[in-house]
DNA sequence: CTCCAATAGTTTGACGTCAAGATAAACCAA
DNA sequence: TTGGTTTATCTTGACGTCAAACTATTGGAG
């Protein structure tokens, strides 16, 4: 019985009129979240990089040759906001892991590019992360992971598309 | 095929040496997470709350008469940090939604409980966000909820015993 | 051509969160 | 008792995020 439960079976108690079916799934997504993330983040900050910060770089990387990307092409990755990206780009600049350059063929464009440094950074973090993550999911068969993907990615689409 | 197949099939190009399978369930429930909490807040802020501060108050409401718990409880059930909460209850306190007492039985400690307002206004909003939860989930059947339900509540039981 | 709406990024100000340290009370072993 | 440890909460300072306003550039309609 996981924590979800009891907090469902309080409102049962004090709720009775309320359906608090999908609340316990939604809940479930929300707190297992926050589990993961405290997981990633201890492999991410051990390397002086920020979750924030390892998003930008992983989504770079994996982006393959020549390790650039526009802020908005990494707004739509990562599901934040502009002024998000603008300080995440900055900080990521500061440390020396991109470099920002105008876009020659759009004035109001720029392009975010690995540096060698960045590169090198991001390569030898994602291996050790992915390896966490394998740690942070135990818990499951591979069966049973399989079939939550499937059930997590149908729910996922109906809001991405 | 959701944005998460697209960051997969990224990541098997250009590090094939990298089983990523897990990354892509984590990666689903951070999205989900995202979408998720998005959909929600628009309902919560709707009635001049924020999240942070529907968590408390819902807390207190399900918890039943006398509808009060101490900040300890209050952290455990939230999971967030001493700091975060006493800056919750600052927030409700000055809002006139709860009350902070000292705990009569231990000098330490103190008592937050729902004023009459608070209470009025959690049980209302709780109405309009059960109903928003059911239409964030309405892309999954019951049938396929439940077995997301419990596949979810294995994984968080391995964080949460 | 000339505007003007749309687009790409940045700036600003406010907020929620956290980690770490501080304070105060309670507990407990000697 | 007494002194040290643990527990409960608050404070501080830094950071990541967002919404909204702003700047600069592009591109299309007339």
């Amino acid at each position: 019985m996981d924590q979800v439960e009891r907090i469902l079976a309080q409102w049962r108690a004090e709720r009775p009129d309320l359906d608090v079916a999908p609340m316990g799934t939604i809940g479930r997504v929300k707190r297992l979240n926050v589990h993961l993330s405290q997981g990633m983040e201890r492999v991410i900050t051990a390397h002086g990089l920020t979750a924030a910060g390892f998003d930008v770089l992983a989504t770079l990387r994996r982006a393959g040759p020549p390790h650039a990307l526009s802020p908005s092409a990494l707004i739509a990755w990562t599901m934040v906001t502009s002024g998000t990206m603008t300080n995440r780009i900055d900080r990521l600049e500061e440390a020396g892991l991109v470099t920002r350059r105008r876009d020659p063929d759009d004035g109001r464009g720029s392009v975010v590019a690995l540096t060698d440094a960045g590169f090198a950074l991001i390569d030898q973090v994602v291996g050790e992360h992915v390896a966490n993550q394998h740690r942070l999911t135990e818990a499951l068969s591979d069966d049973e992971r399989a079939r939550l993907d499937e059930l997590l990615g149908k729910w996922l689409a109906s809001f991405e598309d």
